[in-house]
RNA sequence: CGGGGCGUGGCGCAGCCUGGUAGCGCGCACCGUUCGGGUCGGUGAGGUCCCCGGUUCAAAUCCGGGCGCCCCGACCA
């Protein structure tokens, strides 16, 4: 060994962290762009990953109530003229289809022809569609609340694309409920974000700082935007999941009224909240390392990866390596069988297992002759990161291997949570040390500044300057009663999360 | 949508200034060698040099016009 250390993923996180996370999308086989400006496929290993958080997300979210359905994916370019903020929010990332034929033409490429009579909106959320309908399902106070859940793609035409974290077409879960008062719409709205948290912390072991959206950043037609707030490897903020209070904005602009037990017509009040792929692109800045991806064990597609190392003798090493794999499999982690499987395919046994350290497999298992005479395996743990190989017994694997993926979710959890807490900064009491914090190298944020804050508009115009914004106004939060605003020195009314943002 | 950069085999790039019919590294296939921390050597496959037009005997290279992508900003899950 000499010179620098060889590392799978170049450049690494302290030298170009935006270059590094694309290495590590690309290399760890997660997503590429490709093919449409913007679009992203979506690779099984990513894939893998992001069927195990819907389908743990989609269990919370019925715990709730919510039952899923599905809408059309366009909608009447009509409907979105109801809402005036709505409208203005979305106006201009909005994909339009006018036409539903193609004709050659004299240059023998392919034409739109047919115009439609009233242009279709690719949805770019389903608020006016689903509030269409809720008005006709919705007749009595005895249909509430109606809490509806969709899974589906979202188009929205982003004028800067990023890989995961922004792409033009991404999928993701929108809930969408009606309830006959505002208390009620309030409690939905608290509850979601609640399951957003836990989701995030529990499933994907990202730590976030729950709240509320300052009012500049609200969903546009909503009262009430609440937030789950991550912070990147790189100190920057990134918003995992929200949920709306709408008021009565979108249920007055799409007529959704019910008739309560006095027989009084009243308008519903609205909540909707979503979470999407993005968390894929969370979970890869927030655990990633310089040798690629590493998955927390709840969402990753293999656990356990098996590595025969197959010379003299294949056979007897690989009915090993299967025995071995049943009785991995036979393991219960976390209320399901330990998903595992045994790489048999025709390549170089240390680059088997280097494509699993890239891909973030928690634990990866070689197994070869010597094991098995020695009654041992060697295995590295991803959370290592020395990657050490490690001879274990062989007897009482299972409950090893067991033990290993608690600790392994459990350790990213901490590693993360520590970083939150020691890159949020609670003593920066001046718009110069303000300034300052925010000013550092490209690759590096600084993190996190919680501060009180004035809420007056020209602040957020001096914090802008920076790249920075008001991320979330975090609950449970005291306020000391003398405090001062961080930018303007004049009384605060609010304790801020500042933040450079995704 | 404003500012900058770039389009050359799957990926990363050189060649372009000083026109002459395409090259390197990685990857891929095969042979041998090696093989439990990402071997080494050889052979080979793979490219309308983004597109259209112009200049020229000749264009990846020069000129004009498109298109696309990336980075920075504004907008955003």
């Amino acid at each position: 060994m000499e010179g620098k250390a060889k590392t799978g993923i170049s450049p690494t996180r302290a030298e170009d962290f935006p270059q590094w996370f694309q290495t590590v999308v690309r290399e760890a086989e997660v997503a590429e762009l490709d093919h449409v400006r913007g679009a992203m496929v979506i690779r099984p290993w990513g894939y893998g990953t992001w069927e195990l958080m819907q389908r743990s997300l989609d269990d919370a979210i019925k715990e709730t109530g919510a039952v899923n359905a599905y809408f059309p994916l366009f909608i009447p370019l009509s409907y979105f003229e109801e809402e005036a903020q709505h409208v203005e929010g979305f106006a201009k990332e909005m994909a339009v289809v006018t036409h539903h034929r193609l004709e050659k033409g004299p240059d023998g490429h392919l034409h739109p022809a047919a115009e439609l009579p009233e242009p279709l909106v690719v949805r770019p959320t389903s608020e006016t569609v689903i509030g269409h309908s809720f008005a006709k399902w919705i007749n009595s106070y005895r249909d509430l609340p109606l809490l509806i859940n969709q899974w589906c793609n979202i188009v929205r035409w982003e004028l800067r694309p990023r890989v995961l974290l922004r792409t033009t077409e991404f999928l993701w879960q929108e809930g969408h409920t009606a309830h006959a008062t505002e208390e009620e719409a309030l409690e939905e709205t608290r509850r979601m974000l609640h399951v957003y948290r836990d989701f995030t912390e529990e499933q994907l072991a990202i730590p976030v700082i729950v709240g509320e959206k300052p009012e500049y950043e609200r969903f546009p037609g909503a009262e009430i935007t609440l937030s789950i707030e991550a912070m990147m490897q790189d100190g920057k903020a990134l918003q995992c999941g929200t949920s709306h209070y709408l008021g009565q904005n979108f249920a007055r602009a799409m007529e959704m009224e019910f008739t309560d037990e006095s027989g009084e017509r009243k308008l519903c009040h609205t909540t909707s909240w979503g979470m999407t792929t993005r968390m894929i692109g969370a979970v890869v800045m927030t655990h990633g390392d310089d040798n690629g991806l590493r998955v927390p064990p709840r969402i990753a597609p293999r656990q356990v990866r098996i590595v025969p190392i197959t010379r003299d003798d294949p056979t007897a090493v690989l009915r090993a390596a299967d025995e071995l794999r049943a009785e991995i499999a036979a393991q219960s982690w976390d209320g399901q069988p330990v998903r595992v499987e045994v790489d048999t395919r025709d390549r170089r046994a240390a680059d088997r297992r280097w494509e699993w350290i890239r891909k973030g497999v928690p634990m990866v298992i070689e197994l070869g002759e010597r094991d098995i005479e020695g009654g041992v395996v060697t295995v590295t743990r991803r959370d290592d990161p020395e990657l050490a190989r490690d001879a274990i017994p062989r007897e009482g694997l299972g409950e090893a291997v067991v033990g290993v993926l608690s600790d392994i979710q459990i350790g990213y959890y901490q590693e993360a949570s520590e970083r939150l807490r020691e890159r949020t900064r609670d003593d920066i009491t001046t718009v110069e040390g303000f300034r300052e914090f925010f000013s550092g190298e490209e690759t590096d944020s600084g993190g996190f500044v919680k501060a009180p804050w004035s809420e007056e508009p020209e602040t957020i115009e001096t914090i802008g300057e920076l790249g920075v914004s008001v991320r979330v106004i975090p609950f449970d939060e005291q306020l000391p009663p003398d405090a001062r605003c961080v930018i303007t020195g004049g009384p605060a009314r609010v304790m801020a999360i500042f933040a450079k943002a995704y």
